[in-house]
DNA sequence: ACATTTCTGTTGTTTTTACAACAAAAATAT
DNA sequence: ATATTTTTGTTGTAAAAACAACAGAAATGT
């Protein structure tokens, strides 16, 4: 079993506990009935229809948030990682069930916090709280604007072009023309939606004129 | 000029300023500096680069969330009414300007809020604006549950599954398998991501199998 | 080191979409 | 009421994507 105390650092400076103090942020924890629990790749955190009452932080690892269509075609929406929450916005939602599933995609550390024990506890006593809905409401923020990124990245109209655009976006976060992305072919052709051969043979046809080079999952954007 | 006092049970009931008592939102109203901004149809209430400071409350009218592609492609994210407001997601991460356009599609009439003031006045004093950024954090919970949805709709591979998906999730929210759609086919289309002509023969097609019948903007989904 | 599985790239064929051009219908202006 | 503009539906053609099938590369297990 892993020990709170060891990621206690790390659990301070995530977003969602921004800016507390030590004793705060203890208080918080015990509120919360915070603990840490492990999932093995490919394991289901949330799944669709789930009716929602803790937030998970990743403390370690990686997982896709994804919807099966009806014609069991996956989507993913978004791929999270470290200091990433999963459910903020299910919880957020009174009485709304979960529309999406969060499946690990590597092993990953999470902390669990039961959202409803807190708040029904102790949302108009502590001060503590009001932090933390300050910095739930910033991150949900963040959460949002990049939804619109990823509408952006899908609303293109050719494979040439959601690539592009994605891969501009990502250049853009990352401060630089090369860079690393997270999915492999197949992620990224359920993240742009569109078929992983034709893909793969767009990005190549890409690197053919110079546009881009690749290798893995290190990209580069030329000229 | 508009007078705040002919709207105030709209604002009072409004989503932003749920549960709050009379003194509580006369106080706050103050706080923000509220006042009631008319924008004419086809006016542009924010551009894509700008700075948010204000929150914005559609008191009555209609506003399309926007973003215009590379290649002046038109890509309409959502549709917003009555009691939705804009610019949320813009106010709360700070530093960041707007990745969007908000275009009025008729008359409207809006609240215009000035956060930052708000904020920087009395965000550890007083007590009512507890109560709303609780409300926002909802608000922004929901805004984050609808883009997801509208991921879900835009994703589909055919014209045809957009199209069932899209309708289907809209007799959802209607609780009815009769209802109006807010959209006129161009802008479904560029909602959908979708060719206008293409989507309107699919439409077509649809209604001759006998799935649905629609005219104008009323639609029905049978069996 | 070898076998096995997973991932990636390539190609040809079929399906779907975008695009363009136009006609009909509806809404708006005069 | 009539003219004008906007919206919607229809069709044919060209472009793009999905799909299927497979080969080579890379990763994984033993």
């Amino acid at each position: 079993m892993e020990k709170l105390e060891n990621y206690y650092n790390q659990i301070k400076n995530s977003p969602v506990f921004f800016g507390m103090s030590d004793d705060e942020l203890k208080g918080l924890l015990e509120c919360f009935n915070a603990r840490i629990r492990k999932y093995e790749k490919d394991e289901m955190i949330i799944r669709q229809g789930d009716m929602i009452s803790n937030i998970y932080l990743i403390l370690d690892g990686g997982v896709n948030i994804e919807k099966d269509s009806y014609w069991g075609r996956r989507i993913i929406i978004s791929r999270l990682g470290k200091n990433d929450n999963l459910a903020l916005s299910f919880v957020g939602s009174k009485d709304v069930e979960s529309s999406v599933d969060a499946i690990t995609v590597e092993d990953t550390l999470v902390l669990v916090l039961r959202y409803e024990k807190c708040t029904s506890m102790c949302q108009n006593a502590c001060t503590r709280h009001k932090v933390l809905i300050n910095n739930l409401f910033q991150i949900l923020s963040k959460e949002n604007i990049e939804l619109i990124q990823k509408i952006e990245n899908v609303s293109q109209k050719t494979i040439r072009d959601k690539l592009m655009t994605y891969l501009s976006n990502e250049a853009m976060k990352n401060h630089s023309n090369s860079f690393d992305i997270q999915f492999n072919r197949q992620d990224l052709a359920d993240y742009l939606n569109v078929d992983r051969s034709a893909m793969s043979f767009e990005l190549s046809k890409l690197q053919k004129e110079g546009l881009i080079t690749y290798s893995k999952n290190h990209f580069e954007l030329l000229s």
